[in-house]
RNA sequence: GGAGAGCUGUCCGAGUGGUCGAAGGAGCACGAUUGGAAAUCGUGUGUGCGGUCAACGCCGUACCGAGGGUUCAAAUCCCUCGCUCUCCGCCA
């Protein structure tokens, strides 16, 4: 959500912003009507309300006297009926002033490329060497089928398409990921480890804004206002809604494992096969709490925590700085990281980076005080995957790969897998 | 699932229709006192919105779990919902 004093006092400047992005925003042009009617509702009803309090202080003087009020009984009757009329005018100009709000996006920062397209990110770095195979190379499905350690048939007759069975190694090496990325940012970088409920409520979807624009990419539980998490993002961004933190809490860094479920609506037909898109899958989230003039610094160093899991399972990758038209609705500024996946002969994502600036903050009401008798201000969220973790497996499964069938196994995930060194059949 | 109790400011806690943004206490901040500290005394100590101001601020309004209702007037009465606690049942 945007500041609405910004969107007072610098509409066209907004709208200039904001016109790179491909959204419709012809909304936006009744921006400044509802705002002028809203604070004219309230004036008038304030003034009134005002008047009230005031008349009805002298009710309770004058029946303490015992003497007669109904005059004035009589008058403020009327008073509070006009209060009433105008309250309801108010409150149908303030949802949809709300509900326009909410459909505006994140400005970009002024660093982020402008561009039409997911052509036109900039690839601001690479990592590691592609990979050349000598033997007849697999894609991870066909790899992970093989060792019999990804079911992906049976979880179609269990539950539906989208969805796996990780067996033996293969649900060994999933858990081994986790733990190893969830050590690598408690015990390396810094982060509080945090567990989070898989389900929440509709504020807390709201605030994170998945809500009310996406509500068809998120799964509902029927008969409940309640979702699955697409993201650990939600839970724990919306761990501080509606609070004032104390600035030495500052930076608050969270790492969270947590499954992620998405609809994965308007995506029917692609990565239909193996670990890219599923309806469920595991992931590692990294989320600051920062003050607004770190938010950017903090962003890099997120960023960095993200890298260091694929460096360390030494696999190639490169970093994109996302432009204009694929921030997503939420991000200021964005990295994607995109690890090399063989059988694409493509970098694909698997972790994305983004400064929220105040957006999320302002939507959950989330604020920090610097001094003690300061003013409340809001704080800048910042996320990112550190990493999704069924990519992860995939890459693992490609670039590990031996021509016999086998897989080795990454030297940082050998302790994590019982000193395992390989996956065989 | 059944029965009951509760939800008030940073915290504890009083308040069952009028002068209550809310007693009292604790905490915290500042000042006095002190060589310094403790103790003591004094002052202050929420947020949103609207207005006003160069600014400190000031004025108005709203907020006592959330939302609705009754009333001239609601923390206080009524309804719905949420959460917490206790007992019973069930259960990993």
């Amino acid at each position: 959500m945007l500041d609405m004093k910004l969107l007072r006092s610098n509409l066209e400047e907004v709208k200039q912003k904001l016109q790179h992005r491909g959204e419709d925003l012809n909304d936006l042009d009744k921006f400044a009507e509802w705002d002028e009617k809203r604070r004219n509702y309230i004036t008038e009803t304030e003034q009134l309300k005002a008047k009230r309090n005031e008349v009805s202080k002298e009710i309770a003087m004058l029946k303490k006297e015992k003497q007669d009020a109904d005059d004035k009984i009589k008058e403020m009757r009327e008073v509070g009926d006009r209060i009433k009329e105008i309250d309801q005018e108010l409150r149908e100009v303030e949802e949809k002033l709300q509900e326009l709000l909410f459909s505006i996006p994140n400005i970009p920062h002024e660093s982020v490329p402008i561009g039409e397209s997911e052509d036109d990110n900039v690839e601001i770095r690479k990592w590691g060497e592609v990979p050349q195979f000598d033997f007849e190379h697999k894609p991870h499905w066909d790899v992970a089928t093989e060792l019999d350690i990804l079911d992906f048939e049976r979880a179609g007759k269990v539950t539906g398409s989208r969805f796996v069975f990780y067996k033996g190694l293969g649900a060994r090496l999933e858990r081994a990921l986790i733990n190893f990325m969830m050590d690598l940012h408690a015990d390396e970088h810094g982060y509080e480890e945090m567990l989070p409920p898989y389900i929440v409520n509709r504020a807390s979807m709201t605030g994170t804004g998945q809500l009310p624009k996406f509500e068809e990419d998120a799964f509902k539980l029927e008969d409940w206002e309640y979702f699955l998490v697409p993201t650990a993002e939600v839970p724990v961004t919306n761990y501080y809604r509606e609070e004032i933190l104390n600035v030495d809490q500052l930076p608050a860094k969270f790492t969270a494992y947590s499954s992620s479920f998405r609809s994965e609506a308007g995506s029917a037909g692609r990565d239909t096969r193996g670990l890219i898109r599923q309806h469920q899958f595991n992931k590692v989230e990294l989320v600051q709490f920062v003050k607004p003039e770190e938010s950017y610094d903090k962003l890099e160093e997120l960023t960095g925590h993200a890298e260091k899991v694929l460096q360390l399972l030494e696999l190639p990758y490169r970093v994109l700085k996302m432009c204009t038209a694929d921030l997503g609705f939420t991000a200021a500024k964005k990295y994607d990281l995109e690890v090399w996946m063989p059988s694409n002969d493509t970098y694909r994502e698997i972790s994305s980076c983004s400064n929220f600036e105040d957006f999320q903050a302002r939507r959950a009401g989330i604020r920090f005080r610097r001094e003690a008798k300061g003013k409340p201000e809001y704080v800048h969220t910042i996320n990112g995957s550190g990493l999704a973790v069924g990519r992860t497996v995939a890459a693992i499964l490609e670039h590990y790969q031996q021509a016999d069938g086998s897989v080795k196994v990454p030297e940082v995930l050998v302790p994590y897998m019982g000193g395992k060194t390989v996956i065989t059949k």
